[in-house]
DNA sequence: CTTGAATTCTGAACAGTGTTCATTATTGTA
DNA sequence: TACAATAATGAACACTGTTCAGAATTCAAG
């Protein structure tokens, strides 16, 4: 039942994708196989591994996707221009709200970022880390007006820090694993962490919060 | 080949177990398998099911076990007894270089923690959560002495905050999630969150840098 | 048209998984 | 010694990812 002209390679590889994502939304991880892929788009199992590897790669890609429709998500919230210490916290406030809603819309596609561990421990593929570059960007940009005097190196570091930070939260809250420990909702913890991390920020070497009427105290060593 | 006399429950319960964390710890969470474990302490698979509800359950109760654990090794960390914001900030430091020694020495039966998803997204039973509960004990008291004036809830709400910050950059860099981006370690990345956030602290009401000779009540609400 | 190579797809088969439960083997008790 | 209670079995069921010989279809050349 052979039918090369049904559907291009591509269109195919779209197709299989898309399936997987309808199963992993509807019933996350678990309800994801290859012959349900393959019922739902109406073809053998063995034709999945005609376009993809094996489902770790699947999966991969498709959380690739995942990662390109956050970054637009992310990339499109309004943000403040004014840019010292008070608006840059509302900044990265933005950034939070609009990623735990996103998680919100897509919780089983973002938790498959992280449920999932592939069986071969390898690095994962350029292009993946690229695209968590481009996602860590949009946290350099909004960090990088109290922190004109450091490094790219640096700013991505600090950015890193603080963006695993909020995973790290929001991570455990979602697994449950603080359930009885933090009774406040992740959002105002992360919020915490946000405030608690940039006011950290001030003493920070190359540090400039063009600081208006925020809490005093700045030291400098 | 029923052999009630060769195990009691609790021994062969304890064998499981045993039987379970060795594969584990040898190949990750991907070699463990009820036939394994069967196969390794010399009964039939039908047998853990005498035993265990479930895998799930017998995961759960080894992770228990693996938290346990972790709370000997930071409860039995020396720490400073000076305990001003540069102290706070050493001990702070011990015990994430204790945990990060844990992980070291038991790095599948650590990411087990965490890599498992259970089948059923039920909340986790109360032993469970008070066994992470007295893990964040050992940071409360670590957090203590610099917010003498906050309450109880809000003191665990800071350190579940710090310890969960902690746990995201740790589990992001062991999946290789951050590799490209963090060319630090994450031992680095956590003593940079650690230091900017105990100095964020500073202007958290009820914070205070010295030594408390009386823990006095002074929240100002 | 016809032939034949190239491509695409199939689906049975393999080795594994968690889990159940009728049977069987062993034990303690009467 | 007989019998109920318990403990353990292991085949069976419904799954899983993955492979690959062979069938179906398309395309190009003659």
């Amino acid at each position: 039942m052979a039918r090369r002209v049904d559907h291009s390679p591509d269109e195919l590889k779209k197709m299989i994708l898309d399936a997987a994502e309808a199963l992993v939304v509807t019933g996350g991880l678990s309800e994801l196989s290859a012959r349900k892929i393959a019922q739902k788009i109406g073809y053998a199992p063995g034709t999945l591994y005609n376009v993809y590897a094996n489902i770790d790669a699947l999966i991969l890609t498709l959380n690739g996707r995942t990662l390109e429709r956050l970054y637009d998500n992310l990339s499109r919230l309004p943000m403040n221009e004014i840019k010292d210490l008070g608006a840059v916290n509302e900044n990265i406030e933005k950034l939070l709200v609009g990623y735990l809603a996103f998680i919100d819309d897509n919780r089983n596609l973002w938790r498959l970022l992280f449920d999932h561990v592939p069986a071969s421990d390898e690095t994962l593929p350029e292009w993946y880390d690229q695209k968590v570059s481009m996602l860590l960007n949009i946290v350099d940009e909004a960090l990088r007006p109290i922190l004109p005097g450091i490094t790219s190196e640096e700013q991505r570091e600090i950015s890193a820090t603080l963006w695993s930070s909020l995973h790290g939260i929001i991570s455990l809250a979602d697994k449950k694993k603080l359930g009885v420990v933090i009774s406040q909702s992740s959002h105002k913890v992360c919020s915490l962490l946000i405030t608690t991390f940039l006011n950290g920020l001030k003493d920070h070497e190359g540090f400039s919060g063009n600081i208006p009427k925020t809490i005093g105290g700045k030291s400098d060593d």
